[in-house]
RNA sequence: GGGCCCGUAGCCUAGCAUGGAUAGGGCGGCGGCCUUCGGAGCCGUAGGUCGAGGGUUCAAAUCCCUCCGGGCCCGCCA
């Protein structure tokens, strides 16, 4: 058990002494560890079946004798059962409760988390676009991101977050150009919301001018064709015209002046090659925003550690030296200045398919790297990047949506095939997009749900419910407690689905704060700290709890549910599954509320009583404490 | 056409990795609980062909196959 105890892992220890006694019943069978489908047919249950047939013995006769086996332990065993063929053991409850008493007054807020190793992870993710404000689908994968990046730091790894700046692309340009008509102007908004009304306008008026030009071909149906694009984006620039018209006038007022689409070309190429004025400009209006993406983030506790632009890749030569790469390997075809990747031939010669996984009658498709200009694509890019953070870790996560899943599976290969076999310590981390019912989301027409505009209206609905119970709060005190619980309501709601399902978001979902939500574990959490708070008062601090007093149902289960912790945490990190930690939280805190509606702590029987019990809800506080800082909430003492 | 993901009560969701014991929760519905520590709570109740069909198995929500429905990807966009 010292290992085990080394780690603070009550569950470990206890499975390690079952493992003992069974030891010599089972012989070198496997023995595996599962949780029956009711509490009320034990803690733990060893399936028999397998050792039966290996040791040609009928699973019951096995469990038979392996419950007599365990019986003989008076210290760890309640009672063993063999039922159909599995073995039930219920354990004493003082047992599992020491340990966990011991573990939980030496870790603390980090009880239930592992030492910590030199495993060194990256976690890259967000990385928005840098023109505008972070939207729903963002905030999932920030949420997701920032979570998985708690959940493998709390299991012992050393994880770095990064956030990609796609400061390069064309969609920069065209905002750039905007900043540059408006003459740099300090924003009187927050930033990334006035750059993207910015970006949104500017595009319009890029879209108008290009269609403009095409007025005069001879071809009829692009006539034609552009005269519809007109119409289309006139409509648009009306639409942002009304949100934000000085922005319009100043913009409309320039852009009379300007062949916009040269402008946007100009821009992209000046800042490529890292010109010094269109660079000043660029990087200006780039900071401005990623100010605003860094404002909504930390609101919801997400910090990231590092800020990694893309255009540095340019201007380091990383790039170029990919590019070199490419251009004297066997797998690189090209006309002119175009290049593309053989990625199949690749993955076929190099035995790829079978390494990743890929089904072999799957024809992996060529990946573009330059155009016939010979400038970069955005996954050339990202292969540059891709080396920097395999150079300063030895795993790397890409939080990124799940539709550029061939777009990351391209990038691999074309790693691997380049020499870089570390390649295959990245993996990309997909999550589903988020749906909004009845509305299409597009940042070129300035329409966005902002993230900022879900944890706003989650605070504005706890406000009225903080001052409802809490009418001494100043108006300060209320709204830092309304948005803590607004935080919690949105990171537990997005963190509590599976990444691989779809979202569809609607406000009275992610509004709920009810039983199944970040603010019920909040809430369940002030609950536990207004007892502790009260007992302080009338009860002597007991180094010793007697647990031996504990005999109720609820008490016991509290207490083998809260020793599961660190096992729950490591499976977790193993699936990269944020939801294994919510469901695991709102199962304590159910429990934890039906013990709170039926037993008193405070005014137990006994004294004696009543420490124990008040050394039982100390280990929920510890146990909810760990996990709240998991999820990114900030656990509240009041609400 | 090819590849990947999803499909569990009116709605949302867990369980699928390692097949096994009555498929867990929540919202909404209905009925209760304010003389015990915070009612954002507790207790009870109704509601399920686990998308469909086949197969493997003593045993399938879970593994295999086919089909249906939804989504994404297969750009010199990101």
């Amino acid at each position: 058990m010292g290992e085990s105890a080394r780690v603070g892992d009550p569950m470990l220890a206890v499975k390690a002494m079952v493992e003992n006694t069974l030891r010599p019943v089972l012989g070198a069978a496997e023995i595996r560890f599962e949780v029956p489908p009711d509490p009320e047919m034990g803690d733990l249950a060893v399936p028999l079946h397998a050792a039966a047939k290996a040791a040609g013995a009928s699973p019951q006769e096995l469990a038979v004798k392996s419950s007599l086996s365990l019986e003989k332990d008076a210290t760890l065993v309640e009672s063993a059962k063999p039922v159909n063929g599995y073995v039930n053991v219920f354990l004493k409850t003082k047992a599992v409760a020491d340990l966990l008493w011991e573990m939980t007054r030496t870790k603390q807020l980090t009880y239930g988390f592992s030492e910590k190793g030199t495993e060194r992870f990256i976690v890259e993710h967000t990385s928005a676009n840098p023109i505008h404000p972070l939207t729903v689908g963002h905030a999932r994968n920030a949420i997701y991101g920032d979570t998985i990046a708690r959940i493998l730091r709390a299991t012992g790894r050393q994880v770095e977050t990064h956030f990609y700046i796609d400061d390069t692309g064309r969609q920069t340009a065209v905002a750039a150009l905007g900043y540059k008509m408006v003459g740099d102007g300090e924003p009187r908004v927050k930033p990334d919301v006035w750059a993207g009304e910015l970006y949104a306008l500017t595009s319009a008026l890029v879209e108008i001018d290009a269609a403009k030009r095409a007025l005069s071909l001879k071809d009829e149906a692009k006539v034609e064709e552009a005269k519809a694009k007109i119409d289309e984006w006139v409509g648009v620039v009306a639409e942002l015209a009304e949100k934000s018209p000085q922005l319009y006038e100043l913009l409309s007022e320039k852009a009379k002046d300007i062949d916009l689409q040269r402008e946007v070309a100009s821009i992209i190429a000046g800042y490529e090659r890292g010109e010094r004025e269109v660079s000043r400009v660029v990087r200006q209006l780039v900071k401005l925003v990623l100010e605003g993406h860094r404002q909504t983030l930390s609101r919801s506790n997400i910090n990231h550690d590092v800020f990694d632009y893309e255009s540095d890749l340019l201007w380091e030569g990383d790039v170029d030296a990919v590019l070199s790469d490419v251009r004297s390997s066997k797998y690189a075809v090209g006309t002119g200045l175009s290049i593309s990747f053989k990625c199949d031939n690749a993955a076929e010669d190099l035995g790829l398919k079978k390494l990743l996984n890929i089904s072999p009658n799957y024809t992996i498709p060529d990946l573009v790297l330059t155009r016939s200009d010979g400038t970069t694509l955005y996954t050339t890019r990202d292969i540059a990047y891709s080396l920097r953070k395999l150079a300063r870790a030895s795993r790397v996560l890409n939080v990124v949506g799940v539709e550029q899943s061939l777009k990351q599976l391209q990038l691999k290969v074309v790693l691997y095939a380049l020499g870089h076999p570390e390649a295959l310590n990245q993996s990309h981390v997909a999550y589903e997009f988020v749906d909004v019912a009845g509305f299409q989301m597009s940042s070129r027409r300035g329409r966005l749900i902002s993230f900022d505009s879900m944890l706003d209206q989650a605070r504005d609905k706890a406000i009225p419910e903080v001052k409802k119970r809490n009418p001494s709060l100043s108006d300060e005190q209320v709204s830092r407690v309304a948005e803590a619980i607004g935080v919690a309501a949105i990171r537990f709601a997005l963190a509590g689905i599976g990444a691989n399902k779809r979202i569809n978001f609607t406000w009275d979902r992610v509004l709920d704060f009810e039983r199944n939500s970040g603010p019920y574990v909040l809430y369940t959490y002030a609950r536990i700290r207004s007892i502790l708070g009260k007992a302080q008062g009338h009860l002597v601090q007991d180094d010793k709890p007697d647990f031996e007093l504990l005999t109720e149902k609820l008490e016991h289960r509290l207490i083998v549910l809260c020793s599961r912790l660190p096992e729950t945490m490591r499976f977790a990190a193993e699936t990269l599954r944020t939801e294994v930690v919510t469901e695991y939280v709102l199962r304590v805190c159910d429990i934890f509320n039906s013990y709170y509606a039926a037993v008193p702590v405070l005014k137990a029987e006994t004294a004696e009583l009543s420490s124990a019990r008040l050394a039982l809800v100390t280990i929920v506080e510890v146990c909810l404490g760990s996990v709240l800082g998991v999820l990114g909430i900030t656990p509240l003492e009041r609400m």
